[in-house]
DNA sequence: ATGAAAATAGTACAATTATACTACTCGGGG
DNA sequence: CCCCGAGTAGTATAATTGTACTATTTTCAT
């Protein structure tokens, strides 16, 4: 039987920890370690790579995205299983695209989070159902064919940094003075951003930030 | 020593069981009992007290801003720990005039969590840091004077209606609709609701929802 | 039964956001 | 060398939100 080596990255040290714990209570699982953002997990893993990682999708410093998007060009060999709070269709949509290997609510049970981590060390992959939905969601839509398809472009970086603004409650027009900007500029990229996540009201942007892990 | 039975109430399974192994593992911790959401670690207290209640903010079904409420009212002799993700100033101040003992955030060290159990169970209070600036907040704030001292009304449950429905990306007027209401009681309903969180627009809102547990 | 809080509805106007375009510059990859 | 995406800036208009009030009815607790 064999065991396996399991890192995760979570920005709550409560909870990493009380994981830690946790993992290390699984009979297959021999050595775990942790990091408080996808940087320092990135560190652990050139130093000495895992069977599986297990990222947190919201994070500060490098989000989970991000973080997902490292590992698999430097090290494919690890497998990762994705952990959210939300069941965020856009961006699971979109990292299963990219390669990652799981998807599981914080609020699933221990034992198939266990169940997850070995299959994902030897199958490749963990079916559930939050990954059935999407996909079912997606034929769906495709189907339907209603928007444009829904670009899985990526916000860029001086979009994410509009962002935060917003969700810091300023206006286009303190927006623009803070960035030495015209607020037409900030609108666009406003505009940009939207229709990037697919929402159309400040609400849907919102949102997005805190799902995708961009604020608190 | 004295030891203590610790419950804990978060919609989070995962994160849940998890502190369920920590707490287990504290010397001084008896037995832990866990609920998925403030009515069940209610019943819980209800059937048998424990020394000790950690409640998450964030929580569907009964949120623990009403939870704590509950308790303090019905078992006042059980000692209340808050546990937040976000340092939200507003509920802090709000829910130790109501005699909440404890407020942590989700990325405190283990051993801190420990010390606090220890110390809401033996002398009432658990004062840390995030306490402390609160409080400081609090009083230059007061002497600054500005805002009309910002109530710390609750908000109604019909306003948590319409956050909610705000929350869905839903307009005034779709609200409106979808309630039977005319577009300006929503508005007003908007309005009160933002003096009472104390924001003045759309995005200070959805953070509040989002950290107040009444939405994702 | 009486006062307070909550819920309802209104008017009017200011400010901001949302939509829909065009257009120029710059740097990097094919 | 040329194209493309990112970033910048603009115009114009519609829609929604934000502010500031008044006022009536309902509901609930003392």
């Amino acid at each position: 039987m064999r065991k396996f080596k399991v890192y995760i990255a979570d920005d709550h040290t409560l909870f990493r920890k009380a994981m830690v714990n946790l993992l290390g209570s699984f009979e297959r699982v021999v050595e775990v370690k942790d990091a408080e953002n996808g940087k320092d997990l990135l560190n652990l893993i050139k130093y000495d790579a895992p069977d599986v990682a297990i990222v947190d999708l919201q994070m500060p410093v490098m989000d989970g995205a991000e973080t997902c998007e490292q590992i698999i060009k430097k090290h494919p060999e690890v497998k990762i299983i994705i952990l959210t709070m939300h069941d965020s269709h856009k961006y699971i949509l979109h990292m299963m695209e990219m390669g990652v290997h799981a998807f599981l609510l914080k609020n699933t049970e221990p034992n198939e989070l266990e169940k997850a981590i070995y299959s994902v060390a030897e199958k490749d992959f963990y079916h559930n159902d939050l990954v059935a939905s999407v996909l079912r969601k997606n034929i769906t839509e495709k189907k339907a064919g209603q928007r444009p398809h829904f670009k899985h472009a990526e916000i860029t970086d001086r979009e994410k940094e509009i962002l935060v603004l917003i969700c810091r409650e300023l206006t286009i027009r303190e927006i623009g003075q803070k960035l030495s900007l015209s607020e037409n500029t900030v609108r666009n990229h406003r505009v940009n951003i939207m229709e990037k996540i697919g929402v159309n009201n400040t609400v849907g942007l919102v949102k997005y930030a805190y799902e995708a892990g961009i604020v608190s």
